[in-house]
DNA sequence: AAATTGTACGAAAACGGTTTCGTGTTGACA
DNA sequence: TGTCAACACGAAACCGTTTTCGTACAATTT
């Protein structure tokens, strides 16, 4: 890469001082008229640009936000990058992105990289090993420095900082209810293990709108699924049970129950209704289209940014931490009656 | 956020220079070993690390590439994100994303952002805006400035520049061969718009396949859908033609095909085959699963981002652009023969 | 005893900007 | 003619680091 123009090498070539230059860019009245004028179509000329390396270690700020994130590969994570990005360009910053890959020495290591002073704040979203480790002490550090933090979806009671959380619970009881409303009453639950937050909220959700109905838990009819590779499998032992209703927490679950009710030859939605979480492509465009709660990742990404470029430029000076719950909705397809 | 610690402060807690502190850091021969121990005691215990700004400002270079991509809510470019932060990531360096969302004005601010001495080098795909109206001028900028600059997936010939591109023309060429070795000889085409390079490739390589087998190219056969709005409609049009499959230039033509086959009564892949393009989660999990095209958009995104990360630190001194051509290959699912 | 070498550290420049605080020149005014 | 303000610009510090070079002192060699 060539060595680009610099206020110095401008300051040389016309005779002048570098601080007769950098006033004259910035327009201080202190520069007259005729050396304004010259500074400047030379600048142009010979297409200067400030290096903004220099005036983030001078004004010791970045005007960047770092993201970490378990995974992009993912309809809804893309969406909240989605959100984050636009209102941070919005708002004059730029994002930095990194992913955990769901394991916590990465997010370690990010979170490393991001805070020796590249960053004026974090946004993150924690690694499923974080979680299921209770381990988030690599935070605690940060709050100390007082670095602007938010934690959004996958985030940690324990840390004292912002926070944007989708409120699965309510979401996991309007599906539920949903389905008892339209006359089914033996729902199926396809989850993921208790270690997973959200999994774990939209089936107390469930559990919930079960028993306002006085309808007995029944542990058969719940699936907690992990490992990708078992997951037809498993998901085909629910319907060994008698079943009127699937309920996925996310939309990939219920692809998969609806493959597997077609092999069964049931009918969906006349045997078998189901709902999906996450509004992705494939509840969109897969025939039939699945039933699902959205979950609005692109505003969860927007508030999220938002609340953290208020913290770092002190626009409210609010002390405690607040959160912020988006709620989610049901869109009605094909997949539920 | 509180001010950090710096090599200053610390030596002026413990009376000693700047630079005897640095080489205190960096194990330099130059200082005692008592003296060492000092400080790097002090430096443990105050929890000092390295101010990157002021680093990439010494040594010239910020170990961070910049990524211009189209949109991020879509799963080929996320998965060439992936494939991106994840090499970056092992060689040592950080990514910066922005998003044009396909406009040539956003595409060109990023570019003025990500130039200003903030990233080592660009990695590119143009957005649909420019790609129509051929402007791609402001790269030129970056030609002349020598700065490492790699176009990728959708690219301008007439930069000079290294790229990364797919076989789409060969990837076409296969999945219309397939679809005629199966016995179809009625085969529509779904694609978009000319101008859009990837599409008018793909075409290519379905003609040049069906030329091959001496079948004359049907005009009618052909639909070059590009708003999504009327994306049902113009796909429907097609099947009032007499076909025995479809070729679609994506996943998400690819699924509406099959929505409307079905609508019609047709059975896949018993009267029409379908084949998409671009192996995402709706081909994988909606039933029937689509045949596609499997892009290897991690593949992709390692590719390009080794290829600039060479540019960058000069590992392979060639001088002349090299094009990088990355196959793709037919996944056989349900919806074919 | 003088010269050389080695050790251990500090001063200062450099990266590319901004900003505060002079300072020399001019013109107006008493 | 002396004083003062306004104007237009320059010197220098600063952001946090590295690195070159200089140097004081002690130890060794001649």
């Amino acid at each position: 890469m060539k060595q680009k123009i610099t206020i110095k090498a401008i300051a040389k070539e016309l005779g002048v001082s570098n601080s007769t230059v950098s006033k004259a860019l910035s327009d201080s009245h202190e520069i007259s008229k005729e050396t304004k004028d010259r500074i400047r179509a030379f600048a142009k000329y010979s297409n200067y640009k400030p290096n903004s390396l220099a005036l983030q270690l001078r004004n010791q700020k970045t005007k960047v936000i770092g993201v970490i994130i378990p995974k992009i590969v993912h309809h809804f994570f893309s969406t909240v990058i989605s959100g984050i990005e636009n209102t941070a360009r919005e708002r004059g910053y730029n994002v930095m992105i990194c992913f955990s890959n769901n394991s916590y020495k990465r997010e370690v290591e990010n979170l490393e990289v991001l805070t020796n002073g590249s960053v004026d704040g974090l946004l993150v979203s924690l690694s499923k090993e974080t979680l299921e480790n209770h381990e988030s002490l690599h935070f605690q550090n940060l709050i100390e420095n007082e670095t602007p933090l938010v934690m959004f979806d996958r985030v940690d009671d324990r840390i004292q900082c912002d926070k944007v959380i989708v409120d699965d619970k309510g979401a996991g009881y309007k599906a539920t209810k949903y389905l008892l409303d339209s006359g089914c009453n033996k729902i199926g639950l396809i989850t993921t293990p208790q270690h997973i937050t959200v999994g774990a909220l939209r089936r107390d959700g469930y559990e919930r709108a079960l028993r306002e109905e006085g309808i007995f838990i029944d542990r058969k009819l719940i699936a907690e699924v992990d490992e990708e590779k078992v997951l037809h499998d498993e998901i085909a032992l629910l319907f060994d049970q008698e079943i009127d209703a699937i309920f996925a927490v996310n939309e990939i679950y219920a692809a998969v129950a609806i493959r597997i009710a077609k092999e069964k030859g049931l009918r969906i939605p006349q045997d078998v209704s189901v709902i999906g979480f996450t509004d992705g492509l494939i509840s969109e465009y897969s025939s039939p289209s699945i039933t699902t709660i959205v979950q609005h990742g692109y505003t969860m990404g927007k508030q999220a940014a938002e609340l953290l470029l208020d913290r770092i430029e002190n626009k409210n000076n609010i002390k405690e931490p607040q959160t912020k719950v988006i709620s989610s909705n049901l869109k009605v397809r094909e997949s539920s009656l």
